[in-house]
DNA sequence: GAAAGTGCTGACCGATCGGTCAGCTATTCT
DNA sequence: AGAATAGCTGACCGATCGGTCAGCACTTTC
């Protein structure tokens, strides 16, 4: 793995572990074994490196997203549910930063892409309902999703990720079924 | 409201809109209208500061969990569940602080004390279930709350409190009912 | 073999951080 | 009236922040 590659990999682990601002390129580059220089050589400011991390997350957002206008029958939603399980599974870093971190992030492109997909998102699966309940349901599923799959290893939980995804889709699918079917 | 208080609420609701290392105390003092200096005579240091602003909030969750051993009935079960979504609607921003937040804030005490009620929680929840599924509900309902009652505002989404609070503890009921009763 | 480019470094910069301290003002206590 | 206390302040401190820059070693290109 490139210097640069390793850069942004371990830029991303801290950011998500310890918060973007309270992690320094200082320590980035210690963690790295490089300079400071070295990681400003590479990224040209602090910000840049939080793009580089996180929008290849976005970017596979996006297509998972795609497909979302067209959904017509349940087997649709829940062939898209599944896709969108598994973007969580193979970005939780990313999405658990954006999601925790995301609103105190404005002004970083890069995260006003993923808010802009977020609401494509919820305007989706309240579309047919305007109920308080049904967009908690939407805002439930994402948040306790995200917090799941990173947070709950402070509490020394880790579980195997094939029963993770499994669970993972039986919950959403349950929080995020149509009323109709209920 | 006494100085002292007020800069805890402000204190408080930067820490958590921006992030706790991303909130100066110089910030705090001109939100506040003082000096920094007059911060730090309310509070020894910026972590005390925390301590202060959340401290409140672990205490009344301590009240809440106390009658949580005894439970036995549905009827208690219910009655511990709308308390507990009480005490979420009533300190929503500790509690998102300490959710989002609180894993790079560990060594400090009162985290440190929030965590373990977090635990003791969970436990109650998965006592009579070790499955993958059963823990993942309850950190979905626990993660996805404190994710809704925040950062939704986020993206513009603002509910009245009397439905927030009904569609909570539905949600929250459904995520958490025991299992022989789903 | 000179020139150009790549990866990386230490020295350094101004700004800001959390925190200390002496001292000011106004109120309260004796 | 005098002492003590509470609330607050500006000046200042060392440390650390993100970022700049000249220059080093090495490889590739011409």
């Amino acid at each position: 793995m490139s210097t640069q590659d390793e850069l942004r990999v371990i830029a991303l682990a801290e950011f998500t572990s310890a918060g973007y601002s309270a992690t320094s390129l200082q320590r980035i580059a210690e963690l790295a074994g490089v300079s400071k220089s070295s990681v400003l050589y590479h990224f040209t400011s602090k910000e840049q490196l939080l793009e580089a991390a996180i929008s290849p997350a976005i970017d596979q957002m996006e297509t998972v997203l795609a497909p979302l206008e067209t959904i017509g029958s349940l087997g649709d939603r829940q062939r898209f549910l599944e896709d969108f399980v598994d973007f969580l599974l193979m970005y939780r870093l990313e999405v658990n930063m954006f999601i925790n971190q995301g609103p105190s992030l404005v002004d970083v492109p890069v995260i006003e892409r993923g808010s802009a997909l977020v609401v494509r998102l919820a305007q989706f699966f309240s579309q047919n309902s305007q109920s308080v309940e049904e967009n908690m349901r939407f805002g439930i599923a994402l948040g306790g999703a995200a917090y799941m799959l990173c947070t709950a290893s402070t509490y020394g939980l880790e579980f195997p990720a094939d029963e993770t995804r499994a669970a993972l889709i039986s919950i959403m699918s349950e929080l995020l079924a149509p009323i109709s079917t209920r």
